[in-house]
DNA sequence: AAAAAATACATAAGAGTTTTAGGTATTAAA
DNA sequence: TTTAATACCTAAAACTCTTATGTATTTTTT
């Protein structure tokens, strides 16, 4: 397991990606999806699933949808139409860091 | 200027591989060239770099020569031997968060 | 049948990093 | 001569995540 200390700053980013690839997900389940998703390297633990879904729901990003199976609550997210705008952004920011960031650490690449 | 956010947690990094690249340099050097090398996209805060420098230092990560250049102070920073062979480490970390962000990200790649 | 592991949610204290805002001082440019 | 650039620095606050803990149901293992 590589550096968790480097997605600081990019869980809501992989949220909303995960929901507009899935359409809809409960935390539990994005977790176990995660791990598999990246063989292990990551694995956002449940004190930063929880209040980040919390915060996108709070922000009109997420609508929420609780669902009992058994006796048990899952609680499905889904995207919002304002979430669906948001993610867009979200997602240009990241290839926008990504990009930058091959470039400063493989020098060799950044001639352009 | 994209998401600065998404760069916490890298400012280590970054500040190792110049290091590597161009052998040494002083805190403010580094602000001017990251500024240029990213084109605006990522301004490294002196709140941010000075403390980072110096807990590298502290770590033995980094050696420091301070420098008179007329009557102000240059501390030019290099990388000491375990410097080095962090700065391997850290790389290699970054290169693996930035595939796996990749595929996170970027679904239509993450068939391998 | 009982114990353990997996599923499913949640919060709160603490750690760590960065932003924001402030500070000092020298040198170059307007 | 005033402003901008150079060059260092720190501290309070904000923010995010980890660690630890809690509750409860369902499935698997012993």
């Amino acid at each position: 397991m590589g550096n968790q200390k480097l997605y600081k700053g990019s869980i809501q980013t992989i949220l909303l990606t995960l929901l507009e690839t899935n359409g809809k997900m409960y935390g539990y389940e994005i977790t176990q999806h995660v791990k598999e998703l990246t063989k292990g390297e990551l694995k956002i633990t449940e004190g930063a699933l929880y209040p980040a879904l919390h915060k996108l729901e709070a922000d009109g990003l997420l609508d929420v949808e609780v669902v009992k199976i058994g006796n048990r609550l899952r609680k499905y997210y889904t995207l919002t139409a304002f979430g669906t705008k948001e993610t867009a952004n979200k997602l240009a920011e990241m290839q926008e860091f990504l990009k930058t960031m091959q470039h400063l650490v493989n020098p060799k690449f950044s001639l352009e």
